[in-house]
DNA sequence: CATATATTTCTTATGTATAAAAAACAGGGG
DNA sequence: CCCCTGTTTTTTATACATAAGAAATATATG
């Protein structure tokens, strides 16, 4: 059966809404609660209820009340808050990145469903979903196949991110003055300065201001399929340098300069520069992928 | 539970098979026919078991010889032999082609299972799949949005389809004359110049064959996202041309003609000729699909 | 001993069940 | 009549069950 974790998620964040009150002020409308939260009001009323028996709030009448600065101990864990597809996405990626799927290594689901303590058909979706990936593959009426996170994955991986992100960055040359992603792209520098300034400390925050880098660019012209290998990317990104920390900190600092130069690029409208720019930070990164790939 | 529609579509090969054979004649081994028909041999034994029940084949001892041709009437028709999750790709398809469906529409998992007659679980891993296609999107907790088969929908893929197959087709350039895909390309010539030939009979077999011309010419240089691509392609024009017929013919046999004109440009070695007949040959493919969604 | 068949075990494909979440519906107050 | 809360209905996320198919193991035969 269905686990919990949206009420969970819900419960968390109210909490936070809540703090922003004073004590013996009155909520917002359960309407009003549903659109902040981003559940259903079906939802909302079950946190409502939660924090009512918890005496931080009081219905009164149709009204609910704040009686209790609710305290952080009463959040749900990190994990309880997590779907059971979102779990078995990282325990999936735990298993194949850990080493313990070399290339060729055949995927049992049952084995999986057992080793992640989900059912057979969380599994399966799971793996029909990660198929976009490129690695894994589906024999009929078989198991799939782990093909290997290999350098020839990688050189593929970026032959077409190379492709992809180039056309993105060209169109940058003509695009007029007064486009608002050319704001977009003055906070995005501020974001990258910002966080140069203070590396040492924060350089960990460099995968997710990364893959909103790429993003933007992409974002001057919408393609679906663009966009949906931008997953793919921000997929690779985020779990393989999760467990493979070498040389993070130096790593994330190269980069973040390269997306300055290409953003110094993009706005000279030159396209000999940007096409230059773009290029210099894919090679840098696709060969900084590789190395790390092959250890 | 799950239905034996291996059972029968192996059961329909083996009659291929067994009229090869004469009367008396010893059949092969079950690991032979494993290997032939594609299958497990537990699913060969059962084949076996069912054509000695019919007669057509008598055990004796260790071997079975067959003992009668079988009749075609014993084959079971083509729908038993696809996979649920075949059939609702089909039941899918039309349902979204023939209009049920407009831009926006809201997918019901359970409505589709009832329409489609098939359980849940089969549909929602249909569409987890279809997903890819980028025809359809998901919302967290709630269903699916169908995003509509659009002029829009068709210049994304275009786009894509152009970077990805003008980059195959210059690779040609560069490839030296004893690479085996040359003999492939004449092979593939002679199939255009064979079906050209008898067009007025034969143009509805110019799907299959532009799927095939074009997953050859990517076969220069594999690319497991290209070739992932490339069902996207083959999607698109096997389901939307099967709903919609106007000037097949004249369409196909337009097409034959480019893809010859292709052919002897990558022949040619030039990388501008192979430019020039590739864009050429997309631009057209384009624009048939536009005015076709257009109607 | 190699290869064939018989038997057993494991895995996948597909159906059904159910709690959680979403959505629809209904009455009531300003 | 709009917006609020209470109630009911639908739908999705997840678990579990089972027949078909694949794979492994055992046994037989030349």
């Amino acid at each position: 059966m269905r686990t919990d974790t949206t009420f969970k998620r819900a419960f968390n964040d109210m909490i936070e809404i809540i703090r922003t009150l004073d004590l013996g002020e009155e909520l917002p409308s359960e309407n009003a609660l549903r659109a902040q939260l981003g559940v259903s009001r079906t939802t909302v009323r079950k946190v409502l209820a939660g924090m009512a028996a918890r005496g931080i709030i009081i219905s009164e009448g149709h009204r609910r009340i704040m009686c209790e600065q609710p305290q952080q101990k009463e959040r749900y864990p990190k994990e309880e808050t997590l779907a059971i597809s979102e779990q078995v996405e990282t325990s999936f990626m735990e298993w194949m990145l850990r080493g313990d799927a070399s290339p060729g290594t055949e995927i049992n689901e049952t084995e999986l469903a057992r080793k992640f303590g989900v059912a057979t058909t969380i599994v399966r979706e799971f793996l029909n979903r990660f198929q976009k990936y490129g690695l894994i593959e589906k024999r009929q009426n078989a198991g799939w196949v782990f093909k290997g996170f290999t350098a020839g994955f990688a050189l593929e991986l970026f032959e077409i991110r190379e492709m992809f992100e180039m056309r993105s960055a060209r169109l940058f040359a003509a695009l007029p003055d007064g486009s608002p992603i050319w704001k977009q792209i003055q906070v995005m520098r501020a974001a990258h300065l910002e966080l140069l300034a203070d590396i040492d400390a924060r350089y960990q925050d460099f995968s997710e201001l990364d893959s909103r880098f790429h993003r933007l660019i992409t974002a001057v012209a919408p393609n679906r399929f663009i966009e949906s290998f931008q997953d793919v990317i921000a997929m690779v990104f985020h779990y393989h340098y999760q467990w493979n920390k070498r040389d993070e900190r130096a790593r994330n600092e190269v980069a973040i300069k390269e997306h300055l130069a290409l953003i110094e690029a993009l706005e000279s409208r030159n396209v000999a520069s940007i096409d230059r720019a773009c290029r210099l930070h894919l090679t840098s990164a696709r060969e900084t992928l590789l190395r790390s790939i092959m250890q």
